[in-house]
DNA sequence: ACATTTGATTGATATTTATCAATTCAAAGC
DNA sequence: GCTTTGAATTGATAAATATCAATCAAATGT
């Protein structure tokens, strides 16, 4: 693992206020890796082994069932991922796979388990950061039942540029991508998109402009209940 | 609240193993509360004040958008609900109403987040707790993503019978809910389970027969990764 | 027991979304 | 620079699902 890894992880809310004894601890029975693009991390049904966290790169969470396949999300630096199936002891719910080149530090589960056991300050913010996923599932969940696939685009992009903190912005992942994690097929993405245009959306193979924010919110109707705070 | 209340949630996984004074103390400062049936209980977007526990009758959850509406999930005795918005002292994301006259005991939220500080064991509940709703959300989700209505409707009724520990039993709850659960409409929901009847489904009002389990396990393919263990 | 209300079902239709096939486009490798 | 590959788009069609309206059934209250 890089020294300059372990800041980064230092500073994400799950590891932020536990004791440094106990923070190094855990890195010390970690390990890091490096992944080549398109790599299957982990395969849904298997045992939960370790926590993952990104950092660098990008990994894709997905679902798959009689042949069919469904994005779930996708996590970013520095981000982790499969926290629950780690504590719970139980088979990863979703399979994980890297987008792109990526760097991956590992956290043995058992070790996780035996801290929080020891450091309140860690079983909290392990609360916090289940409480959070928890509700982001929710949201996405409520978001797939209440809007259709035109309402989750327009959403979608929203939200993406809400992060940009720019109307304009790249969407740096694949289409099918996206579109598999709004729950629609890409072609449906691809009119979507095109009928967007008349509601202020400009795209342009990655780059995405929303021009006429005022016509977009409508048909979105952003909603801190569906979309997330901030 | 009753006396015969206490065991009961004692019993839960959240407050099974955290000390008798905690418990104590939690229960002090909560209380119980008779509602009829069709009372909003919660409205989305409302503060989480309470942890709520359903000793008796049903409680549906249900999420509202441009006025659509769609249920979650219902929730029967013993059970908890609205955790985590609790936990993050954040905003409900779901409204709750009861299906039928129910009691529900209500925990204000901040005995919970200061007593999960002092009590290791009521930390480590809570992080169980919330891990297991992360991943039936998720799996709901995977449900909603890879299985057509009618998959979802066979999934359900076999998943149904188990619980129930028989090829017959009741559904409990009225059909449009369940249909909404699931994701669709009362008219598709009553098509589908018309459609089911070559698959071994009879359905006569709230009673339900599989009797061709055979027949019906390749229309759903049950799987733990989507319909949750057991 | 009857009337009233509400939910469930059914049929007809519209809309949404998926599928399949063909083409265009763009990036990566040689 | 050219070729190859995979992604994105587009068009045509099919399938799934929603909507609307009418009827039927069941439960509720009087």
């Amino acid at each position: 693992m890089r020294p300059s890894d372990l800041p980064e992880i230092r500073h994400l809310p799950l590891f932020r206020d536990m004791l440094q004894a106990n923070f190094e601890q855990l890195m010390q029975g970690a390990y890091a890796q490096s992944f080549p693009e398109g790599l299957m991390l982990i395969r849904q049904g298997d045992p939960a082994d370790f926590l993952h966290i990104v950092v660098e790169g990008m990994v894709e969470l997905f679902a798959e069932w009689k042949g069919r396949s469904a994005s779930m999300t996708v996590v970013q630096p520095v981000g982790t991922f499969i926290l629950a199936a780690c504590i719970r002891d139980a088979p990863y719910l979703m399979s994980a796979r890297t987008l792109e080149r990526s760097r991956i530090i590992m956290i043995p589960a058992s070790d996780l388990r035996a801290v929080f056991r020891r450091d309140v300050e860690f079983a909290v913010s392990t609360i916090n950061e289940l409480a959070t996923c928890y509700r982001a599932v929710v949201r996405h969940a409520k978001g797939l039942k209440l809007r259709d696939s035109r309402e989750r685009v327009a959403a979608y992009l929203l939200k993406r540029a809400a992060q940009a903190g720019q109307a304009e912005f790249d969407l740096g992942i694949e289409k099918r991508v996206i579109a598999s994690m709004l729950g629609m097929t890409p072609e449906n993405l691809s009119r979507a998109l095109k009928s967007l245009a008349e509601d202020g959306v400009r795209v342009q193979g990655q780059r995405v402009t929303l021009w006429d924010r005022a016509r977009l919110l409508p048909v979105a109707q952003p909603d801190p209940l569906l979309d997330g705070p901030g």
